[in-house]
Parts: C-alpha cells; sequence; structure tokens
DNA sequence: TTATTTTTGTACCATCTCGCATATAATTTC
DNA sequence: GAAATTATATGCGAGATGGTACAAAAATAA
C-alpha cells in the first residue's frame, strides 16, 4: 500500500505551515501564542507537536518556507540578459511579497527574526545563512555579468553584492514600517542605477 | 525649595531608562518581561508604571534614547569636511553602537522594533518618522555638499541618502548576525566608494 | 476480526503575564 | 509637630503561556 500506516493527517502540511507562517510573520515569534497558531493552523497543540517539534522549530520551518519564496525571484534573475532588468525584477518581485495583503507586513526573515537572534542562536544562524549565501549568489551574478561585458570591471562584484542586498534589507524594514510602494519603486530604481554606475 | 514635594526617587531615570534598554535590545518587546526589566532596573513593577507608563511606553521611551544616541552621530557627520571621510565616520561610529558589548547586539531600533510594528502601530509610526527623518537629513547633507562642490551633480541627493540609510540597515542586521566586525567595515568603505561614485 | 500504528482531542500542569489596589515609608510645606 | 504629597513595597488576581499525559479515533496489516 502507497498509504502510510496509522490515522491519516487531517491537514495538509504545506498548508498549516503557510497559515504559522502568516502568524508569526504579522506577530513576531515571541508574540505569537501556540493558540493563535494552532487556530490559524485548524490544528490542536499536540498535533502541532507531533508534526512539527515545539515553537521554535515551528519558526524555524516558517523562515525556510519563506526563503524559499525568495530564493525563486533570485534564480529567475539570474536568467535575465540586462543586468538592470535582472536587478529591478528582483527588487519587483521582493516588493511583490512585502507589500502583499492589505497591510503590507514587509520581510519576515528581516523583520521578526533578528529580534529573536540573541536569545536563540539557532535562528541567528538561520540569518547569518541566509544573509552569507545571498551575497555569494548575488557576488557570481555579478561577476558572470563582467565576463559577459555588462558590468563595469571597475566595480568589486562583493560590494555590487553587498549594496545589492542592502537594498533589500532597507526595502523590507521600510515596506513595514508603512513607506508608499511608490517610494520603494523609486529608492529601488535609484539604487540600481548607482549600483550600475 | 529645589527638591519636588514628596517622597524622593530611589532610582536615577536617565540610568533605569537604559537598564531596560539593554534587555529590550536583547530580548525585544514581546520577549522581555516586567519582571525581568524590573530586575535590571532595580525597581519594582509599580515604581515603573509610576514613572515611565505601561510596558509600551517604556519601550517607546527606550526607542526614544536610542535614536538620540545615533543621531548624535548624525549630528557631527554634518560638521565633517571631506563627503567620504564624514559618511566613513558616520558609518564606523554606528558600527560601534552596533558591536559593542561581548555579544554584538546590533541596532535596537531596526532590530527589535519591526517586529512589533503591525501589533503596536505607534511603533510603527516611530519607526516611520525615524527613517524618514534620517533620509532627510542625509539628503540635506549631500544637497549641501554639491553647493559646495564636493559631491557630484550627477548624483540624485534623495538616492544617495536612500542608499546610505540602506547601508546603515544592512549594517544593523548583519551586525546582530553576528558578521565580523571586518567584514562589516570593509562593507561600509565599498558602499562609501559607491555613493560617492 | 484482532493487533498495530499513527493522529486527534480533552484536560491538565506549573509557571509566568501585565496591571493594580492597598498599605507603608520618606520627604516638604504649613 | 501635623498635614500633604510622592515613592516604594507587598501581594493579589484573572488570565494566558508553552508543553505534555492520556485516552479515544481512524486507518492499515495480519
Amino acid at each position: 500500500m502507497n498509504r502510510p500506516r496509522g490515522r491519516p493527517r487531517k491537514f495538509d502540511v504545506s498548508e498549516a505551515l503557510e497559515n504559522a507562517l502568516l502568524v508569526f510573520w504579522t506577530k513576531g515569534f515571541a508574540g505569537a501564542s501556540l493558540d493563535e497558531l494552532g487556530d490559524a493552523m485548524a490544528m490542536k497543540r499536540p498535533s502541532i507537536y507531533n508534526a512539527f517539534g515545539d515553537k521554535q522549530s515551528l519558526y524555524r520551518a516558517a523562515l525556510e518556507a519563506f526563503q524559499a519564496r525568495l530564493n525563486s525571484g533570485l534564480g529567475s534573475l539570474l536568467e535575465e540578459r540586462d543586468v538592470k532588468a535582472a536587478l529591478n525584477h528582483f527588487f519587483t518581485r521582493a516588493l511583490d511579497l512585502y507589500t502583499s495583503g492589505e497591510k503590507p507586513l514587509g520581510c519576515f526573515i528581516f523583520c521578526t527574526a533578528p529580534a529573536e537572534a540573541i536569545s536563540h542562536p539557532d535562528v541567528r544562524e538561520d540569518i547569518l545563512e541566509i544573509t552569507t549565501r545571498t551575497d555569494k549568489t548575488l557576488k557570481t551574478f555579478f561577476e558572470r555579468a563582467q565576463k559577459a561585458g555588462q558590468f563595469s570591471l571597475d566595480t568589486d562584484p562583493t560590494v555590487a553584492a553587498q549594496v545589492t542586498q542592502a537594498t533589500l534589507h532597507s526595502l523590507a524594514l521600510r515596506s513595514r514600517a508603512g513607506q508608499p510602494r511608490s517610494t520603494l519603486n523609486k529608492m529601488a530604481q535609484g539604487a540600481v542605477g548607482m549600483i550600475c554606475g
């Protein structure tokens, strides 16, 4: 038989995780209670523990799910021809995510995880790893663009990558703070202009 | 008489606030309990309420105190002659604050307040106000530099200001994530180079 | 059917949460 | 010295907190 052995699950794992993510995204880790999470996931606490472990494990699983969404944008970025168009595309994708929903929530990772970074070293490591890997991916992107003659050799790819992610970090915070999308769009465009000279 | 009327306070207001700030800085708003705060401030809960109001008021007071520290760096920045030196000075000051203490805590404002921004609109407004004003201050700085012939007229001062603060935001997050000071220094230097062309 | 396995739901635990009501202490003003 | 004013300390209280023990339920395997 294909089906697992015991009583079948009443919930869809990725759907439940998505609902938990939304609660954490809104209230942060410490601000979200297991009851709220359980309501949103349509699961009782014991089921949550059985499926995801404790609160921190659930939060880290949500972090990973969100990161996957952001990374899908990064992936398509590397395929684009023009550097400016690629970066603009990337920031637009990110802003779509950051300002989706009626109230813009900003970036789940960069707006809620840092608060927990000191109390929960694993979460701090998660942030560090995500940031470091994003730097590397962007650096590779700029290096390739240089080899293809589409990006100035005068600019250090490492710096370009860091400033690109710095722009992302700022958009993350600014969108949660409530800056209008028009302002954020302009800022992204201006940053692209500065990075590409 | 110079002295106030009733029983004198046992604590120093700004010192108590400083100690509360340190707890919030480490644990965030939701992660810090009034008991922890009371212990750090050497005050019982009723005294805290009497002096600072409820937990949120205390947190916002801490936000303001931290902002004042950051702003003192911004003030001295405007007096500097060379633009690059001024920006480097500014980032160095910020990083000193972000990496002070044995464990670097990053930026109190940009690493802990965003998590609360949705649940507490007043905090969201605080972040928005701080960000907007910093943009304005930096913009004025670049405009003056342009008039003094120390900054390229080809660069939009608004964009320069936004990218400068974006760098600050990124340093705030990266330092809390645990990136080494050397990396942060290099990034700040690289960003200055990019902003000033 | 019966045994086995896994999920679910109820109920519970000990602890902590914020905020306040009340009583006491310390100081100034009269 | 007495009255007024302000701060501190004790301790309550109603509820929420994260986490778990246990029994009932729902499926498969034999």
